[in-house]
DNA sequence: TCTCCATGAGTTTTT
DNA sequence: CTCATGGAGA
């Protein structure tokens, strides 16, 4: 156990704390994952069975690297170790026991993506009739998870709540699963059926929780659960990097976790990451936030460092010219394109700063954008297969059933369902019976002899490997891609190639049949959102939003674009909680650096098309460690108003208004109730003046 | 069934 | 500005 030495005091009392409910409050770089595998492998080392270990985690990529690291420190029966995410737990759980909820399903059930979930919200938004353009697909779906998972009483609207019965009978009929009810159902077995309650509550003598922070009710309530016996739970997580509050992170869980367990705290503040004048901005920035339980003060051993760079650039323009500028002067200095990474708030702000790349030539990759497995190419695929593993499948049916084009319509498919819906059976089944024009019947029957006999090819065949080939020359998919002949079709044929590369290396990893490695492939495909693939390795500049690098450390980090109205954005400036979030967000982003820190800003930039004067982060002034306030000299003319008495604006949150009086650059203004009288500055990117009729 | 234009919306997203 | 969407027309 000579790991145990390479711990500091405080990561070793929590791994050597004894049993009972224990909070490691662990900050950025203070050795969190560490920390984590030292106290599974102390667990181990002390005789505790890997199987009766579970630790929960947020991401596959740490699922997989912990329980790697804790095989790399005890040996390999550290196999045995219940290491999963939230999501792929519920999936275990509910494979074995969702029959027993009576809502229909099967233990075969399928998981769909947010993509999916969006299709079927928008199937029913039309089914029912109702004026698509009264409802948002987006935010329907949104409003339909917040219901779900507890989050929110009731639905405004009764159609919304139509639409949600619609969506979720949808899903039961079909046998899918959303990844909402991945957690919600794996709670509703554990909390309401005692049999199962006691298996899984005696099964595991130790719950373990990365990133916990991060959990939503839901996955407290279920941790909660699993923790009320034994009550050894040791949780690890950093309050102040809790930046998914708008996707259902509580950010109270931390402080229920202490009460309801009346757990103890062990604070890890000793950061390996980062120079120390990059700590004290972070460490006074976060100070700003009321709201903060477990209070810490980063410090590290690497010196104080070079001090943080702020530039007010003119223009949005040069700002990624300073940027660029930056990068070749750190490369001379020895730094490597692969130490740099420049972070925003949205992607939509990567455009100017990929464009200067380009002009400069530097190596760049963009983090985000569409994933592996949300790829059309990919997803169609993999509908291909759910569809000849089970014909039933009306969902993927639907999908594919005119890709490539086979002259069935919309008209077809939908007089198709409807049929299906009649007899009582899938739609695959009620080609037969289906009434149509002789052209679109004749396709649906080519089309389900097609699948027919790729079923026959897939009962022949002994490994995944030998999927793609027959499914994409049988169906016309790679000829169709072919035929068009463009460079997009290309990189589409990439990708299935290397959707063909995932199943080979699925029959080294699976055990069992064809049929068992295909659906133990396809689960794991329903919860992977992209392929793992060591970008490190490449030499390039990474741009990112600072959600996507969370957990990631650069050794020189540009935060670019730190406006007002930006970031922090519109939204934000109304609620406390919500600026306290964004506040964590900027966090996160100080301490991702190592040795190099820019905080940078423009005075005019184009949103939307038009030129907007900005204004330089509050975020800039609250980590600033020269206590007078920044040297920041307007070179725009103060005089000349954007804004006059008399003129009318639209307010994104406010709404509409009317200038009252202007002093300096702060105009007075008049909203409709309830929002009453306002002072914003004249030019602030949320006001936009319209034209009196 | 496909193509073209008008229209509107426009944070963050581990699963 | 730029992308996605939906309706009209070929």
């Amino acid at each position: 156990m000579n790991w145990l030495a390479t711990l500091n005091e405080s990561q070793l009392e929590a791994v050597i704390h004894p049993n009972g409910p224990l909070f490691v409050v662990a900050g950025a770089g203070t050795g969190k994952t560490r920390t984590l595998t030292a106290k599974i492998a102390y667990l181990i080392m002390q005789g505790v069975e890997p199987k009766r270990i579970l630790a929960v985690t947020f991401t596959n990529k740490a699922a997989r690297e912990m329980k790697q690291r804790v095989i790399d420190m005890t040996g390999p029966h550290a196999m045995d170790v219940w290491l999963y995410t939230f999501h792929a737990f519920g999936l275990q759980i509910l494979r074995r026991h969702i029959q027993e909820l009576p809502y229909g399903y099967k233990p075969s059930f399928t998981v769909i993506d947010e993509d999916d979930g969006k299709k079927i919200v928008s199937d029913v938004i039309k089914s029912l009739g109702l004026d698509t353009k009264m409802f948002s697909v987006k935010s329907l779906k949104n409003l339909i998870s917040l219901f779900k998972s507890n989050r929110m009483e009731e639905f405004e609207r009764s159609e919304e709540e139509k639409i949600y019965k619609g969506y979720q009978t949808y899903l039961r009929e079909n046998q899918l699963l959303d990844f909402d009810d991945l957690l919600i159902y794996t709670l509703e077995l554990l909390e309401e059926y005692p049999r199962i309650k006691l298996k899984y509550q005696t099964g595991f003598d130790h719950v373990l929780v990365d990133e916990f922070q991060d959990t939503d009710v839901i996955q407290y309530k279920i941790l909660k659960v699993l923790g009320e016996v034994h009550k050894n739970l040791f949780v690890v997580g950093d309050p102040d990097q809790s930046i998914y509050g708008f996707r259902g992170a509580n950010y109270n869980n931390s402080k229920y976790f202490l009460k309801d367990f009346n757990a103890e705290e062990i604070i890890l503040d000793k950061n390996y990451r980062s120079t120390n004048f990059i700590l004290k901005a972070a460490n006074k920035l976060i100070a700003k936030n009321f709201n903060r339980p477990s209070q810490k003060n980063l410090e590290s051993d690497l010196g104080i460092g070079t001090p943080i760079v702020y530039h007010t650039a003119q223009s949005d323009y040069q700002e990624t010219f300073y940027v660029i500028n930056e990068i070749n002067r750190l490369i001379m200095q020895g730094y490597t394109y692969n130490d740099v990474a420049i972070l925003y708030r949205n992607n939509a702000l990567s455009r100017l700063f990929e464009d200067a790349m380009i002009k400069e030539g530097i190596p760049y990759i963009i983090y985000g954008g569409i994933s592996f497995y949300e790829r059309k190419e990919v997803k169609d695929a993999l509908a291909y297969i759910r569809v000849i593993n089970d014909c039933n499948q009306d969902f993927y049916f639907k999908r594919v059933v005119n890709v490539p084009k086979r002259s069935i319509g919309l008209k077809s498919i939908q007089v198709l369902e409807e049929k299906a819906g009649q007899l009582g059976v899938s739609m695959f089944e009620a080609i037969d019976y289906v009434d149509l024009r002789p052209q679109a019947k004749s396709a649906l029957l080519d089309f389900k002899k097609m699948i027919i006999s790729l079923k026959e090819d897939f009962d022949e065949m002994e490994d995944l490997y030998q999927i793609m080939p027959v499914l994409m020359s049988k169906t016309g998919y790679t000829q169709m891609l072919k035929d068009e002949n463009t460079e997009q079709a290309e990189y589409r044929i990439d990708n299935l190639k290397e959707l063909q590369s995932v199943f080979t290396r699925g029959d080294v990893y699976y055990e069992g049949f064809f049929y068992e490695k295909l659906n133990q492939q396809l689960d794991q495909i329903a919860l992977y959102s992209d392929l793992d693939q060591d970008v490190t390795e490449d030499n390039h500049v990474k741009l990112a939003t600072y959600h996507q690098v969370k957990g990631l450390e650069f050794k020189a980090v540009f935060m670019v674009v730190l406006e007002e109205g930006i970031f922090p954005g519109d939204r934000a400036l109304m609620s406390t909680y919500e600026l306290e979030e964004e506040r964590r967000v900027a966090y996160v982003g100080i301490t991702r650096a190592k040795e190099r820190l820019y905080m940078t800003h423009a005075e005019r930039r184009m949103v939307y098309g038009q030129i907007k004067i900005g204004y330089p982060s509050r975020f800039i002034k609250e980590s600033r460690l020269d206590m007078p306030e920044p040297k920041y000299k307007p070179t725009y003319d103060y005089e000349s108003h954007l804004l006059k008495t008399g003129d009318h604006v639209d307010h994104q949150v406010f709404g509409k208004g009317v200038v009252v009086s202007i002093e300096g650059e702060v105009a007075t203004i008049a909203f409709a109730m309830p929002h009453g009288i306002k002072q914003i500055l004249e030019s602030h990117p949320s006001i936009k003046k319209i034209k009196k009729q």
